[in-house]
DNA sequence: CGTCTATTTGAATGTACTCAAAAGCGGTGG
DNA sequence: CCACCGCTTTTGAGTACATTCAAATAGACG
């Protein structure tokens, strides 16, 4: 099991030998290929889940059958149906590999035992939650302020790891727009 | 001290009196009138508040002097300039009272302060930010996935008791439209 | 009552969309 | 190794949704 996951926890806890290795227990690894489906919507969502290497995006399809990304996450990010996996609802987003990638999974009732047996990964959730909280409200900002090529050009300086790992088409089903209004845009010095 | 805001403690931790009582010291009551601004873009963000009563509002203002609502509080909600508060950066919003309102404040230092003393206060800011962030990213689908008259009727459906609070001016700058335009929108049943 | 802001209405405009089609690109099988 | 297939990306014409600007009306507050 690479350690990269128990890097990411001792960004923000210390966890003891013995505490990193009962939650090695606790996470399984999974490698999958590309374009895997890992989450329907309407099924239940059992994992959390962080990326080791490759590519994840989670997208909502509407009833008119339009794709909508929710969110993208590459090496070192946690993806899931957030309000599913806690609250135990019927998964809104489908989740899929959009590269062969590499991820650990926490089983929602591993995810209760973990925060009881080792109360300190509350505070590592309550920082990871309140991450992207602020990240989203960071989101519906530039959506309500800025034009679609102000918000393209944001999102290529802030995130042109994921540029270079996704399709032109889903970074416009991220921002908003069409992949046809996205090609006319002034391409961003990177 | 009205103890409303222990209720809303009391829904995800048990305190018991003495927690209580330390945390009663650590938060200091507030009772501001209409239109007061509260936190100013550029300025530190000091405190995390719970609105007792009344209703407050944080927007951003952008280059060309444009305001998006980012959120409303009425009773029972908490507000701040999350991002700014916890990493003590200059604000980048607003916040004002929209009516007369009583809140109860806590300092970036007693915030820090809590989570030492009282542990549990993890979990509890843990599953505020969880909901907070749940609750964002629902936003976010709706505005890439919804048409503005469908998302008018989803937040008046969400949040009547915000609707009778707030003006159709500020509500139209939270879903990211015109007042001119929210009110050629058809009117929803209530 | 008078002033200030919110709300509504309408005309002209613009941003982003739909639809269609061509060009580019990557993967697969012969 | 290269030709074909399917998907992505680009380009353009016509359209629709939402904006801006202007002005009238309605409401709130001192």
């Amino acid at each position: 099991m690479p350690d990269s996951i128990l890097k990411n926890i001792a960004k923000h806890i210390h966890l003891s030998e013995e505490e990193a290795a009962l939650f090695s227990t606790l996470a399984s690894v999974k490698t999958l290929p590309k374009k895997t489906l890992l989450l329907q919507a309407g099924q239940e969502c059992r994992h959390l889940s962080y990326v080791h290497s490759g590519a994840l995006r989670s997208f909502y399809i509407d009833k008119d059958g339009k794709e909508s990304t929710i969110m993208f996450a590459v090496a070192d990010w946690w993806i899931t149906d957030m309000y599913c996996y806690l609250n135990r609802k019927p998964a809104m987003t489908h989740i899929e590999t959009i590269e062969e990638s590499m991820i650990f999974q926490i089983s929602r009732s591993n995810f209760d035992h973990l925060l009881e047996t080792i109360p300190k990964f509350e505070r590592f959730f309550r920082i990871l939650m309140q991450n992207a909280y602020t990240r989203e409200q960071l989101r519906v900002m530039e959506n309500l302020s800025l034009t679609a090529e102000e918000r393209y050009h944001s999102f290529v300086q802030k995130y042109p790891q994921i540029v270079r790992q996704v399709t032109k088409k889903q970074i416009a089903s991220y921002l908003g727009i069409t992949p046809e209004f996205l090609s006319t845009l002034k391409k961003p010095e990177i």
